[in-house]
DNA sequence: TAAAATAGTGAACATTTGTTCACTTTTCAA
DNA sequence: TTGAAAAGTGAACAAATGTTCACTATTTTA
């Protein structure tokens, strides 16, 4: 069998499980009629860098997890169908740096559209102290979230949207007022309900 | 030891490693003297729903993974820091459907500002074959990445920028020309090189 | 402070797991 | 087509794993 429709059954497993099969439960998973198959794949695979193992146990390999990806165009680039890309992406590990303090936020409204934040977009949220001049922040302001550039002037915090038909804000000047966090990446999906 | 915290560190150690520890390793990441406490703190975690079992293995449970998520703004919300989000979402899972035809690919240029994607974005693309008008697919021109709208028009396909520095292009006009797929979402980070 | 509930301990044991080996089957190249 | 290389098999076994139990320590609550 191709190791690459047998590498697609343990992505797979992995992805609905979390966890990868064991030897045993591979002969299910890839048709095996032996323990034994399902280590020498594995084997194969820890060559190839798929897969890594770590006193008795398999765990994914920097090839496993993420995704294809394309970082920057070369001329004469073949189809992606054609070659496979040597690089794998995860989003999830791209995107949060600090998942401890990470938190996720969906967008309402249009104020940002100039900075490339749309209506239903999911904002990346560090939760941690120190918001810059010029920051995209999570300000909450009467319990509501809002999402703006972070502007310090003669002393004095402002929002600033990115969207001429909305005012900029004096932050203090709400009586209940506080940053949530700087806002690192934004995730947006087409394709969906946006209610 | 509070169960949060815990939980922290059973997530940091998944995060790591890629896999749950066993009841031995556990004794070394929480501190524990004996395996057994390991199993019953297990136990625990099943009735919260973060993690599950299947036969005699530990798994992912759905409170695991994935960051709090704050769906919408309610009125008179309170901070994040007191109220514990209920839900969590894994940004994986939500912007990639079809994780075995899906690949990623960095934006250079700035014609789709007008549709918030940015220079230095990744776009989400999905090589399934049908593309319809006004989906923003990515096409592959005389070798080159491309993201645009594309326009069925008189039985003909553009590609439409959205940004009003740029032309619409004729796609067959292109000697060597192919669609690569169709962009289900975007993923934008701050603060990063944009070389 | 005393009682009750919760959390952690350490030994024991059956199961399951990873791992090896000699062997057979299949695939691929000469 | 034949021979070599690669992939898969099945039995065997030691080591690691999950699980239970009776017990102790710690924390909570009344």
């Amino acid at each position: 069998m191709l190791i690459q429709s047998q590498l697609e059954k343990l992505r797979s497993y992995y992805r609905k499980t979390g966890t990868l099969p064991t030897y045993a439960e591979m002969q299910e998973v890839l048709g095996y009629k032996s323990k034994s198959s399902g280590y020498y794949l594995v084997n194969k695979m820890v060559q190839y860098g798929f897969l890594r193992r770590k006193n008795h146990k398999i765990l994914p390999g920097r090839n496993f997890t993420g995704l294809p990806y394309y970082q920057s165009v070369k001329a004469g680039f073949p189809s992606p169908a054609e070659e496979e890309a040597n690089d794998r992406l995860s989003l999830d590990k791209f995107l949060v740096d600090k998942p401890n303090s990470t938190i996720l936020i969906r967008v309402k409204g249009d104020s940002m559209t100039g900075a490339g934040i749309m209506e239903g977009d999911i904002v990346i949220v560090e939760r941690t102290g120190g918001a810059g001049s010029g920051d995209i922040v999570v300000a909450n302001l009467e319990g509501e979230f809002t999402v703006k550039t972070l502007i310090r002037k003669n002393g004095r915090l402002y929002l600033e949207p990115a969207n001429a038909n909305y005012p900029v804000l004096d932050l203090e000047s709400f009586p209940s007022h506080s940053l949530v966090g700087v806002v690192k990446g934004v995730a947006r999906k087409y394709g969906l309900q946006r209610a």
